[in-house]
DNA sequence: CGTGTGATTGACGCCTGTCAACGTCTGTGG
DNA sequence: CCACAGACGTTGACAGGCGTCAATCACACG
């Protein structure tokens, strides 16, 4: 019978992944592991939905998330993806308003749940965190500014260049040069802000000139240059 | 002579106008008060350019400024309007990065510069700030992400729709209901996502639809419902 | 009066979204 | 074991939204 066990340690937790957590004293950090609820989440599975209140927020653990908002009939638009050592929801509890986005497993997921209140209270006692924290905020508002100017300016095709990139350097290659993450052409084209039929097609076009492979949702990415060439990034 | 009368004072400024520095302490706010060193601008004065270190941020007094990033062939991305009461720059002084947008005087304004050390330690000496500010950037991620939504997937004349309507409620109507901002079209281009002269097709549309009234520079807004209905805002 | 910046209009064509049809694969139930 | 449904991927046809280019106008300013 599995039981503690399966419970991933906080402790262990900020060893392995860099986490929003380092600066916490070893009592507040008991406190957080001992009052964290964890459970594994299958893909697919949404953690919760947007224009919700959330009393908490989520620490992952394992697996793959996806963030995003639900627009004009019903498409969605990604926001974000959380990996291990990164945490969502907490942004509707530091600015007291309702969830702005949906979040999503697309792939198996160990999450830990810790309250509202928690973080709060290490926000005002703990200054380091404090600070720790609004640096992350302040650098994915400057990464969703970054993204504003792109979709804004850039075609869909420098767009999806970029966002194989992007996706490069969150998610890493294995040793075959294939993308650790697996989305749908959907999916993709969401991230993008496009039509499914447009990424499929330009995917191939990408095929063609040998900047990639594809073996279903694998991407194999084969030449880096080339892709910046095309994502126009300076 | 003018002289110290023209430099705004923190303590009427906090009256007057919703600020971040409300959760202040006496003492704190008259140290602010105290080191602040504060400047006139006219219209087309750059304050900051983006990818350079700011040593401090920017609190308006009065007035209103543009911030920006400068995309492909230098074509701007405007992100925000700031106005008084409102705070500039602060954002790469918490994540220690180089700034990611440029700041422009749009509307004569008085700018206060605060340095970032002092910024640091308000936020480690006085959670209540912290808090607030952290609030601050949060809704500022939030809005974020809604545009990012909107850029990607609604059309341009659903997009200027809603421009008209936010810039409404930033920066009020007067009692001839002409908005209180003034923005070249190329201005307003650089909001949207597109180039000039659709906006000026979409601005002449909607003066056909009798939605807007134009004269000049000076938009007047006739009928709230149905943009609302072109913006698509549910 | 010349110069420059911004606003406007027209022509043109490509990028990209939409619609429709079809292929592929997986899992389920009879 | 096979039929079927459903989700996902692919391809083609087509049209129209919107960007680009160029010419002209309006207005302010030195």
């Amino acid at each position: 019978m599995k039981n503690v066990s399966d419970i991933p340690s906080c402790e262990e937790c900020i060893i392995k992944f860099p986490t929003i957590f380092k600066h916490l004293t070893a009592d507040e950090l008991a406190e957080i592991n001992y009052e964290k609820k964890c459970s594994f989440q299958k893909r697919g599975n949404v953690i919760f939905h947007e224009n919700n209140r959330i009393n908490g927020f989520y620490c992952l653990n394992k697996g793959i998330v996806k963030q995003y908002k639900t627009g004009i009939d019903g498409k969605e638009q990604i926001i974000r993806f959380a990996k291990r050592g990164d945490i969502i929801g907490y942004r509707s509890i530091l600015s007291n308003e309702l969830s702005c986005t949906s979040a999503k497993v697309i792939e198996d997921a160990m999450l830990c749940f810790i309250s509202a209140s928690t973080l709060i209270a290490l926000v005002k006692n703990n200054s380091n965190f404090a600070l720790e924290l609004m640096q992350l905020v302040c650098k994915e508002l400057g990464e969703a500014n970054n993204y504003i100017t792109d979709i804004a300016q850039k075609s869909v095709r420098e767009r999806l260049a970029e966002v194989l990139l992007l996706l490069k350097n969150n998610f890493e290659l294995d040793k075959d040069h294939v993308l650790q993450i697996s989305l749908t052409r959907e999916e993709l084209a969401n991230i993008v802000g496009t039509a499914t039929e447009s990424v499929i097609r330009l995917l191939s076009e990408f095929k063609s000139d040998k900047m990639i492979d594809l073996d279903g949702r694998k991407i194999k990415i084969l030449d880096i240059h080339a892709l910046t060439k095309v994502a126009n990034i300076y």
